[in-house]
DNA sequence: GTGGCAAAGTGGCCTGACCAGTTGAAGGAT
DNA sequence: ATCCTTCAACTGGTCAGGCCACTTTGCCAC
């Protein structure tokens, strides 16, 4: 007899989402294992086949590891919702890092579907379209890069590129490389994109990974000099 | 009775591994549905339970979709934003992540400072002795790529790179392709390893970009190729 | 102590069964 | 003939109970 037949999900879900909760609710720290299959088919008043398929999805998820004979020991490096801001890098590395993956998103965005590189240029046309509405246009930028990241069709990519942003915008340290755009970089910057956009829409490999290192090495630049005229 | 008591790994692996080989290969191609639960238990000559905990696995990895009543079926392509316990990149995904990002580590890594090279040095000389002394070696060779990636001296860039090893080991299948290397694969890795970690001891940036590169190339070459033999 | 051995506990896997949803084709109504 | 209904076959979903191999633990002899 299923615990609740309320919810039509499958079974092994349901249990894995609860012991992810007690994970995550710190009920079962990191390193503790947890109790024994038989034990929590009885206690959550399902078959031990279903709580092991359910402990299956966890491990597959990389949230708990399974020692035969043993026992299901919650994983160590158990990723958190909260970032910690002390090894955050800094507003350069992160530029230095966007320098080496953002170009060759660029690229292979340049190679997909025509369908993702309408994406592309659909994000770019938001932007220019809240830079002309004098609205801030820092979250479109990022929706741009990010669109064009997802284009690029690889999830760890796009994963990075989103990383990286949350990065450079999150400490208060890049807040203020923010503030030094004056309306010239702005319009640049606009400029910039166009390029980026035009070559992905155009299907150029090779001139969307240029423009996309035109443009972050003038926001280098920019941030530099900002650093010193301001 | 479990059709060959020869390799020591848990069952379902070895079945999830076998039926992404089907897919990888071609043999299923995406959208189609593959044989029923029943049916591949007796053609693998395991129990059904067995079977689907492979699919559960498969499922959490994103190759397969199960429709209930319906069948299992094999993914097109993007990963769904169904996700809820983690949308965490596919390992091809992860590995073509890892040629774009460690080859410019490896380079940078060549340009450090001599104490920052000989930790690279160092880091090899561990997974060398793990190697001779039969250990296994799955860490050494996380701490050999996040050695290169912390002596390239950009701390967005070792980030990056941990998070896609984490990505690789944790949570997904890519667990199911790792256990297809060969003895003969090892050995390889090692000398690629050493090729790489040369260069960069030299201070050879583009050797070490170039070695690098290789080594991923037959990275992914060896998971695409693997998994038949046994 | 300390080393070894046995029992308890745990996951690994199997057999067999029943239920619920999907699917597609047979058969009736129009 | 065409459309709709119905129903049987098929598929995944779940359960029950059982046996085996391995790990852990604690007792006992040394």
């Amino acid at each position: 007899m299923p615990f609740e037949p309320i919810e039509p999900r499958r079974l092994f879900r349901r249990i894995a989402e609860q012991i992810a909760a007690m994970i995550a609710r710190g009920d079962l720290p990191p390193g503790s294992r947890l109790p024994a299959e038989r034990e929590l088919a009885q206690r959550l008043n399902v078959s031990r086949p279903s709580v092991r398929e359910a402990l299956i999805a966890l491990e597959i998820a990389g949230l708990v590891e399974v020692r035969g004979g043993s026992g299901v020991y919650v994983r160590n490096g158990a990723p958190e919702p909260v970032a910690q801001p002390a090894d955050a890098p800094g507003p350069f590395d992160v530029l230095e890092a966007r320098m080496v993956v953002e170009p060759e998103c660029a690229a292979r965005a340049a190679r997909a579907e025509p369908a993702a590189r309408a994406a592309v240029a659909e994000a770019f046309g938001r932007m220019a379209a809240a830079r002309r509405a004098g609205r801030p246009d820092e979250d479109s930028d990022r929706a741009f890069h990010l669109a064009i990241a997802e284009a690029a069709g690889n999830t760890a990519l796009a994963r990075i590129v989103g990383g990286l942003w949350r990065d450079q915008t999150a400490p208060l340290a890049s807040r203020l490389t923010d503030l030094a755009v004056s309306p010239a970089r702005r319009r640049d910057n606009l400029a910039e994109h166009a390029a980026i956009a035009t070559a992905i829409v155009a299907g150029d490999a090779a001139a969307a990974r240029a423009a996309m290192r035109r443009h972050l090495s003038a926001v280098r630049r920019a941030r530099l000099q900002g650093l010193e005229g301001a």
